[in-house]
DNA sequence: GCCAACGTTGGC
DNA sequence: GCCAACGTTGGC
């Protein structure tokens, strides 16, 4: 099993929208990067960390988990959507994403600063890597978040 | 709201 | 293939 942290715009999409609709399209990715890690390294059952972006504090709320195979997102070839891309083909689909599902919200969020301030935490790739929206996490930063999160 | 970081686009 | 211009992300 792998681990993962997830940036979202809570206003975009939040926690509570994933614990209402309990598994979501993790849709509108458009960066190489991100996209290579939900298209090459996911697989069903990794965990990921729910991570508010863009808000005071930006911070960690939750847990999901991944639960599909890698597939096209099917915005790309959507002309009404802000996620259209007419270089990408159905034969050839430039876009592919993961379903996630809802595992849990935190007792108590982990803010940024929060990792930021912990020994284990602090350099997290989420530091390293500015403005990527998903980041690689180990097994024992993802065991030191929950235990911040107050998870037992 | 500002702006630094940084990925992408396109002219040359 | 370089790099300036531009657009986006996302912390502050």
């Amino acid at each position: 099993m792998k681990y993962w942290l997830m940036k979202s715009e809570p206003y975009a999409y939040s926690i509570t929208d994933l614990e209402r609709e309990g598994v979501t399209m993790w849709d509108g990715i458009r960066n190489y990067e991100a996209r290579n890690f939900m298209r090459d390294r996911m697989t069903p059952g990794d965990r990921a960390l729910f991570y508010h972006s863009n808000v005071k504090p930006p911070c960690i709320v939750g847990e999901m988990e991944v639960c599909s195979e890698p597939y096209p997102d099917p915005y790309q070839f959507d002309p009404e959507s802000k996620y259209f891309d007419e270089s990408s083909s159905q034969s050839d689909p430039r876009w592919i994403l993961v379903d996630l599902k809802y595992v849990r919200t935190f007792p108590h969020s982990v803010s940024r600063d929060e990792l930021k301030e912990d020994s284990l935490l602090k350099d997290m790739v989420l530091f390293t890597r500015n403005r990527l929206s998903i980041t690689p996490v180990t097994k024992e930063e993802y065991e030191r978040v929950l235990e911040l999160a107050n998870v037992t």
